[in-house]
RNA sequence: GGUCGGAUGGCGCAGCGGGAGCGCAGGUGCCUUACAAGCACAAGGUCGGGGGUUCAAAUCCCUCUCCGACCACCA
């Protein structure tokens, strides 16, 4: 790396205007780290070190569609799992990022069949075989491309040891879990409404269905009677989907409709296709909505399923897997279900039996896919009984075993599974993992096997394996324990011993129950365990109009062009920045340009530090000034603060505290003092105390930003003249908040806050009256024995950040006739600024002051003169309060004698 | 219909029982030898409305208004 570091000096960009700015050239930085960390083997199994050396540390990454490329979302949580991961490698645990991709089923299918259709080949033409190749093919071709993102973000998982849905590894767990699952009935077949698509031509889950309110029409419909009642001679049903019709086999009414009791019994004939079909009660239907009477399509709509299994009905299908009238209803055979409605709806016309329509807006399903509008249908599918799977994920989250951030986030993981039905798990799609059932046409004997089974066992003729393939959810529920070797060995498998249950898993809220409940109830069943003892759950990125993030709305943006104009850095600093307990966070350009002029503050400071090393030789920091001392005391806090953050995955805190001390603590002040020490040759013990010093803030700061901005935190350690933590950063200890506890100093603190108030209170006069920095001025400050002592100890540090010349610090100053004073807390401060100041402009600065004052001083002496506060309240409040109205009284006395002094 | 989240300076957000903060924008002055992607100094808010609990409420409770999410869903 020592190449890099002169040209990262060199490669600085000049400015227009030849100002000595030094830029940072992102792209050209990032890329040697990642493949430095990656040759030198952190990305793979971690050996642990010290405290947590027994300890594992385990992440699953969610395993992006091999059709995937890179989005905000993956990008905030790909950031998050490797702050994790990065932090947890330092503490010294067993760490290890499982990385892999998804083979996503239906996602995949489509991408392939559209690319196929561009070279003008229909996926049926070629056969099943030869579509598969070609998804391996496709995959081959572009399922590297998400990886090598991930990998441009810094994310430190295991690239050596990738892991794939459908890799013979997984592919065997998938049919044990299912055999096991079959054998033991928790998987069954049955024939039943699901949700098909007809453009996918594939049942999908219920979860997978996608609501949307649509403007529609409710179609008033009569329906002869057979014999007349009371001399009606119809009765009118209404209904949204009139094509539906076709397949009728009865009309329901209300049990408590006493309108149409009646008429419970009596037969109508369906029109167009003359069937015959009775008229029953059934408590689903509801006496007021609509005319009362419920057209029943058992085939073709869920509540009338459940109707027909009730009362017996036949279940007519009318659609084919494309959704067109299947043969058997004259014209409308073969018409689309769009046509089919329109036929319908004219030939009742015609026939003087549509009574009236009606404007309706109604919810109506669509494929989370394609977005094509379902179609309830009637067909075999496989089911997994989730009672028998939901008992346990239930109780280990119920039992806290499991832990959600943040915590609502439970009750809407018991809620889901509370809710759970049963799961269609088969797919009629090729791309999948074949379902393992084999059937003997024969004599009728079928099994589910691991092993594929080629004859019959019972009568020897050749089986057949079931054409269908699972719901892609059904590998990724395996994808915490099926990654790690639990298809060999089980739970004996040495990474399930080492690594099982992983620590945290961090996801979207969207999936929640399709991926995260599921993991959790497949891990319970198979491995005894729970997958994960963390939960995650980050905000959902919006755009900036807090929309989501889609194509047509134009508010999408793209991680990878922001890691190239703002540095993988950047993008991942300025995205935990926004990380709050929140469901969604706006995506906010200016986070991530702050995040980049952080990164360059950091890289400055380096600079500084580094170029500031002649004569330095190594060896422990000792904080010898109250400077020191105040540095290493805010740095012990900071350590605290951060890992507290850090444990609740409170992100947005752990960005906003590192940023506030290395930029407003480290740089505004600490390097500011440094340089008077630094360039001062008569101390050469003092300089060499100044440059460790500075070197172990750097450093330990590095080493705690280091999880979110890996690469420049790497690079300036590179250049560091000692690497304390070992080689590289990426395995440098974590800063220990114990040890460095010691360090905390409030004298110090107290010492160090007076000279910035000092030294504020005289840019603010400078400022004021627009004099120079560079025009010293007398400074005389007041104030009482002991800040004095404290002060006059550090009166170089207010000399030159101050620039002053004559500097008197005394309990009892004479105040210049053309100064100006500032107060501050037990100090006042007069700067001298001989002929320039404006009387009459300090006069209503001090009355506008003092106003302040007095209302602040009013408001706490009420309270402290309130009984109940005195009773009750907590001592330390009151004696902090005490203490702040003394101050605040201390300084209206002052404030008024100044004002007296001034003549006003 | 059910559940949950949000409403804080111009914008985006943090804070969630005891002195209103951050980033960005805007203002003034600075090429101060790490950094103009910067430095310094100012300015800006009765914390959505109403009620309650408390010695004390931006923070807890109730209610209203307005946004947002999820679940369920009527033919």
């Amino acid at each position: 790396m020592a190449e890099k570091k002169s040209s990262s000096e060199s490669k600085s960009q000049p400015q227009a205007s030849g100002a000595k700015s030094v830029d940072y050239d992102f792209s050209a930085h990032e890329r040697p780290f990642f493949e430095a960390w990656k040759d030198a083997g952190y990305f793979q199994r971690g050996e642990g070190f010290g405290k947590h050396k027994d300890d594992s540390y385990t992440i699953v990454i969610p395993p992006p569609n091999i059709t995937g490329v890179l989005h905000m979302g993956h990008a905030l949580n790909d950031t998050i799992q490797d702050a994790c991961i990065r932090r947890a490698r330092m503490q010294g645990y067993q760490t290890r990022w499982i990385l892999g991709t998804d083979h996503a089923g239906i996602a995949t299918q489509t991408k392939v069949d559209k690319h196929l259709a561009e070279q003008g080949i229909n996926r049926r033409e070629i056969g099943r075989e030869k579509f598969i190749e070609a998804c391996q093919e496709w995959r081959e071709e572009y399922g590297t491309t998400i990886v090598n993102q991930i990998a441009a973000m810094g994310c430190s998982c295991d690239y050596a040891d990738e892991k794939f849905t459908m890799s013979p590894e997984f592919s065997k767990a998938v049919r044990m879990v299912f055999t096991d699952w079959y054998h033991a009935g928790i998987i069954y077949r049955g024939k039943r409404i699901v949700n098909w698509c007809p453009s996918c031509t594939t049942a999908i889950a219920d979860d997978e269905a996608e609501y949307q309110d649509e403007h529609g029409h409710l179609w008033y419909l009569r329906y002869p009677l057979k014999e007349p009642v009371d001399g009606r001679d119809y009765i009118t049903v209404a209904t949204t989907r009139p094509e539906t019709m076709l397949g009728d086999t009865g009309v329901a009414v209300s049990p408590q409709d006493e309108r149409y009791a009646d008429l419970v019994g009596k037969t109508v004939i369906l029109p167009l296709v003359n069937r015959e079909i009775p008229i029953f009660s059934d408590f689903y239907v509801d006496k007021e909505f609509g005319t009362g009477f419920v057209k029943v399509t058992p085939a073709h709509d869920p509540n009338d399923f459940a109707m027909g299994e009730r009362h017996g009905l036949e279940k007519i299908n009318i659609f084919d897997e494309t959704a067109h009238v299947v043969d058997g209803f004259g014209k409308f055979s073969g018409m689309d279900r769009d046509e089919a409605r329109e036929a319908v709806v004219a030939a009742f016309d015609e026939l003087g039996l549509l009574d009236h329509v009606e404007d309706l807006d109604h919810s109506v399903m669509h494929c989370y896919r394609c977005h094509s509008t379902l179609e309830p249908w009637l067909s075999e599918q496989w089911f997994v009984a989730v009672d028998a799977l939901k008992e346990d994920a239930l109780k280990v989250v119920e039992e806290d075993k499991i832990t959600f951030y943040p915590p609502r986030w439970k009750s809407v993981y018991l809620d889901w599974l509370h809710n759970l039905k049963d799961w269609c798990i088969s797919r009629q799609l090729w791309w999948g993992h074949r379902i393992p059932m084999y059937y003997c046409d024969a004599c009728g004997w079928q099994d589910a096997s691991v092993e594929p089974i080629a004859t019959c066992p019972t009568c020897g003729h050749a089986t057949r394996q079931d054409e269908d393939v699972l719901d892609t959810w059904f590998s990724s529920q395996l994808w915490p324990f099926a990654t790690q070797g639990w298809s060999e060995a089980g739970n004996e498998a040495p990474d399930i011993k080492r690594y099982y249950p992983t620590e945290v898993l961090s996801t979207a809220r969207d999936i929640m129950g399709l991926w995260v409940a599921r993991m959790v109830m497949a891990s319970m069943y198979c491995t005894g365990e729970i997958p994960f003892e963390k939960v995650i759950i980050h905000p959902t990125v919006m755009g900036a109009d807090g929309k989501p993030m889609s194509k047509s709305r134009g508010n999408g943006v793209d991680p990878v062009q922001l890691m190239k104009d703002y540095g993988a850095d950047g993008m991942r600093f300025g995205l935990l920045m926004q990380v709050t307990g929140a469901q969604a966070m706006r995506f906010d350009y200016q986070k991530i340009e702050s995040s980049r002029n952080f990164a360059n503050k950091i890289r400055n400071a380096a600079r500084f530090v580094l170029m500031h090393l002649d004569g330095y030789i190594p060896g422990a920091p000792e904080p010898t000034t109250p400077a020191d001392r105040w540095i290493f005391s805010r740095l012990a806090h900071l350590v605290a603060q951060v890992d507290t953050a850090f444990d609740a995955f409170e992100f947005g805190e752990v960005t906003r505290l590192l940023y506030s001390f290395f930029w407003n603590e480290f740089c505004d002040w600490y390097i500011e003092f440094s340089k008077s020490r630094l360039a001062n040759e008569d101390d050469p013990a003092d300089k060499l105390a100044c440059q460790r010093n500075l070197l172990f803030v750097l450093e330990t700061a590095l080493r705690l930003l280091h999880p979110i901005m890996p690469f420049i935190t790497e690079e300036i350690y590179q250049e560091m003249p000692d690497k304390n933590g070992g080689p590289w950063l990426i395995g440098a200890p974590w800063p220990d908040a114990d040890a460095l506890r010691a360090y905390i100093d409030n004298d110090a603190e107290r010492s160090i806050d007076l000279v910035c108030e000092v030294v504020s209170a005289i840019r603010s006069a400078r400022s004021r009256y627009g004099v120079s920095p560079r025009e010293a001025l007398n400074v005389f400050v007041q104030a009482d024995a002991q800040d004095v002592v404290l002060l006059e100890a550090q009166s170089g540090l207010i000399t030159s950040l101050g620039n002053t010349a004559d500097l008197v610090i005394a309990e009892e100053v004479s105040r210049p006739a053309q100064s100006i004073v500032s107060l501050g807390s037990g100090i006042e401060v007069y700067t001298d600024l001989a002929g320039k100041v404006d009387f009459e402009a300090e006069a209503a600065r001090l009355e506008k002051e003092k106003a302040k004052l007095a209302a602040d001083c009013q408001k706490l002496e009420k309270k402290l003169s309130n009984e109940g506060f005195l009773a009750k309240a907590a001592p330390e409040i009151i004696a902090k309060d005490r203490a702040r109205l003394a101050d605040l009284q201390d300084k209206l006395e002052r404030i008024e004698r100044q004002q007296e002094e001034l003549g006003f």
